[in-house]
DNA sequence: TCATTGATACGAATATAGACGTACATACGG
DNA sequence: CCGTATGTACGTCTATATTCGTATCAATGA
């Protein structure tokens, strides 16, 4: 299947907000933003595979992320220009907590230990 | 009841993200913005009341709203400076679309349409 | 060619969210 | 004190989201 990534200006904005409103997804983003792709291995490699797969796909058909088929990867690159031309600000308002706040890296260490001794 | 409000620091990103990830929501929120205080029954008259109780609390506990009870009203007011103090840049970057983007707008109104008909 | 790696597809189980009717509470105005 | 207005509480139904095991597929490399 070749993943369907909405065009620029048909990203909505309910639609980011719902993708980025899950610890799993804010804590996937947090990595994906540092840098340029990334395998979907390399991010949250505790999590099962086929959970992040559905969670790779409400990031990309929301439009937060691009996902793109490389040798046996799929690599995960966040759409940093397309969302600050839709939405100005409202990327950095995000990632800036995501970084710095305590209370959000509180919420996505609290997923990490309610989930402790689950299966990889 | 008495509304359980967070307090400022208590709002987490990935709450408020969660509760205005949700058309209803979205457009109160819009309508909210304008001005200072407004009763529940301004709003979104034509949403049945005990659905908007339940948005209401959403938008509530997640610390995005202030609900206060005077008379026989209970007056919603967006937390601006909470918000702003705790994600800067956040709320204005979302209430920007919220009036000026069009593809926003029709998300809303897209949801009007869908329920054209439903009892008030 | 065959095992390994990286990842999706499918399906099922569970959990959470959304919608809303009805009943109830409270404040006001006669 | 009774009727009306504003809104919550509760319960139920439905819809959507989340989790993840298993099966599968494509690329790689020995």
């Amino acid at each position: 299947m070749i993943a369907r990534h909405p065009k620029r200006e048909d990203i909505r904005l309910e639609a980011v907000l719902t993708a980025l409103g899950n610890p799993i997804r804010l804590a996937a983003v947090r990595t994906i933003a540092v840098g340029g792709e990334h395998p979907c291995c390399d991010v949250l490699p505790q999590i099962p595979k086929s959970t992040m797969t559905h969670h790779w796909r409400a990031l990309r058909d929301s439009g937060v992320v691009w996902q793109r088929h490389i040798g046996r990867e799929y690599r995960l690159e966040l759409r940093r220009e397309d969302l600050d031309s839709r939405f100005p600000g409202l990327l950095d308002s995000i990632l800036g907590p995501l970084v710095s706040d305590p209370l959000t890296q509180e919420t996505i260490a609290e997923y990490d230990r309610s989930r402790q001794g689950a299966p990889a």
